[in-house]
DNA sequence: CCGTTTGCCTAAGATCTTTAGGTATGTACA
DNA sequence: TGTACATACCTAAAGATCTTAGGCAAACGG
């Protein structure tokens, strides 16, 4: 009977932890209650389902990454926060690798989630200031970023790139050169 | 008691269906169970668990995908080679969402899952042929084709694209072509 | 035709999800 | 300070999935 204090806040935020400890769809209702020492059924009163859960964990994930993000290119411009934004996204799934699974979790497009999505593009349309890309090679050039950041961190996370040298933290580095490069050169006219 | 000829590949190709179907995270043991109009126990003859059946499924995804990779860069180069190979990922994501979320899965590094894993090196590796790459800049070219070809399709996949014009597949195109300039241009020296 | 293999079966325990309704705790107000 | 209300957490229960153990009968080899 001791009121433990569950929120629909305080649930996600040891959901989070739970995912980085245990994997993100090894996060159950059950786990959770379990964690709080508390009764399963009891939480269906702070989230309304099981996929309610992953959802705020997911988007929980996209908000801490975008906040990292923001703090990233604040004050950086061109080659700097390029590398400062990749560098935050593969950190954020290094460090929180149930987060990082959280947030490719599919949400529909309700609210949260389409906002904080476009916290991300806008991240990334930050970065690009630095280079003088009209439209639509802003756009592509966004996905493009969007692409390699999250390409890369994913096959990184799930072993990829164990079985070959170099690492995949000498290749980061020099992927981030050439993801520059392109930028500074990017084909606005059609190269055929 | 008519027996229906379940075997491991019948189970594995019925699961990918099913995957394309319903979405891989819904296929379970019990739901390919009905689809053959059998016990459930009776699948455990055939597959050792759950996750025996998630892995076979994103092996044998894997699998199609490289077939399809092959059959694309043979006979093509440079460009051409780089643009058919990139098709085929998103097409076959496209054509097979179900598929494509299975290769994802975290399958524990035993045989197969290597192998294939280096069939998709080789075809990455089969297109830079055409542009000539050093080491390690060849091993870093390679990891940002499988990144870009594997982020834009999830991203697209996932419905990033859904909010912002043009659509994912106009961009598509232009970024391939921002890819083959980059080739073309790789940073063999360190340029800072 | 008989024996062996084995494919599919029934039975059962464990875990998870979700809903319905009850009890007691904390708060607000007289 | 006592009472009434709201609600945080509870018990109970049904349904789904995963997995193991052991049984029957169909297919196959001799």
């Amino acid at each position: 009977m001791a009121r433990v204090g569950l929120t629909p806040e305080r649930l996600t935020r040891a959901g989070a932890e739970l995912a980085d400890e245990i994997g993100f769809d090894q996060v159950s209702v059950s786990a959770l209650a379990r964690r709080f020492g508390v009764q399963v059924a009891s939480l269906y009163s702070h989230v309304k389902s099981s996929h309610d859960l992953h959802s705020r964990i997911a988007v929980l994930a996209l908000g801490e990454m975008a906040d990292r993000g923001a703090e990233a290119v604040a004050g950086r411009a061109g080659r700097d926060a390029l590398i400062a934004l990749a560098g935050v996204y593969r950190d954020y799934a290094r460090e929180h690798p149930g987060r990082y699974a959280a947030a490719q979790y599919r949400v529909e497009p309700g609210s949260a989630a389409v906002e904080v999505g476009r916290r991300h593009s806008e991240l990334s349309r930050a970065v690009l200031r630095g280079y003088e890309l009209g439209e639509p090679a802003q756009t592509d050039a966004i996905r493009l970023l969007g692409s390699v950041f999250h390409g890369y961190v994913s096959l990184e996370l799930g072993g990829s790139f164990d079985h070959s040298s170099p690492s995949g933290s000498d290749s980061w580095p020099r992927v981030l050169d050439a993801l520059d490069v392109l930028l500074r050169n990017w084909p606005e006219r059609q190269p055929q």
